[in-house]
DNA sequence: CTAAAACCTCAAGTAAGCTTGAGGTCAAGT
DNA sequence: ACTTGACCTCAAGCTTACTTGAGGTTTTAG
């Protein structure tokens, strides 16, 4: 495999190291994601740093974050060379808190859907479940009392 | 509003109660998530106790639960009248579980990403946050050493 | 009776995150 | 040189959960 001679990998090269299907590649380069130079033959070469990125997309996906999300923190990252330490506690503090936020919201549901199982109401009124928060409160659509 | 006489509803009305679009009302429908019977001039008439059906839709959708899902639970609740209070509960219990798992991982996540703030490896090798579990045993696609 | 509000169907559009296919080019081994 | 596999670019398709619009009918209030 005298392929990638300097330090750059093909596009399977990449897909296959970072197991990411070729055509994702190319979807999160239109996005802007990531990025390669080209052969004279118009053929993508990655830096091997790139994979650094591949990987926080990748970290991300796991996480749930939605690729805009990712987008976001890539424009406070250089694209031409790997993410520093620092970067990186600073995108993993950022995805901590919002992971963190999702989980309590999980746990609040979890709890009025625990103390709903016996009272089998959803009757649209007073239900916590039906009526989050606010909802007997705005005169926006939703549920409410009548 | 001498609407509804018996105790049909019409659409606007259960979109009203329920604060789910007629849009979303008749997209439930084509799906067999609720039913209508019809008038003369073929307009939907919904029985009251289809609010029932539509606030567990409306949790469901709180939940993060996939319509799929719904649609599948609802299979086991007739169509035809109010789902009991027995219903109900092993409904809220199977979902509580989901809820549950999805809670859990998240949590093993957070762990994983607070243990990984550090070590800014990402290095598509040993990282437990790029290797769920398995990923060094299979020969699958994904990252793996090398 | 008539006008307006509510309703109907069916087709197409939206967003996210990709995949698949067609039709063609590039690079590597022999 | 030639074959094969890797790669290229569009364009279109897929899934989920709906929304929007066009064009037409029903119901209800006055």
């Amino acid at each position: 495999m005298s392929l990638e001679p300097d330090d750059l990998l093909g596009v399977g090269e990449v897909s296959r190291r970072s197991g990411v299907p070729v055509s994702a590649l190319r979807f999160y380069e239109e996005l802007g994601l990531i990025a390669a130079t080209r052969t004279p033959g118009n053929q993508r070469r990655y830096r091997r740093h790139m994979l650094r990125r591949i990987s926080l997309i990748v970290v991300a996906k796991r996480l749930g974050i939605p690729l805009s999300d990712v987008q976001e923190v890539f424009t406070s990252l250089p694209i031409d060379h790997p993410p520093s330490q620092r970067d990186w506690r600073r995108v993993a503090q950022l995805w901590r808190a919002q992971i963190e936020q999702r989980r309590t919201q999980l746990e609040h549901l979890q709890r009025e859907l625990t103390g709903c199982i016996g009272c089998g109401c959803l009757s649209m009124k007073a239900c916590r479940l039906l009526n989050p928060e606010d909802a007997l409160a705005d005169e926006g659509p939703g549920p409410r009392r009548i």
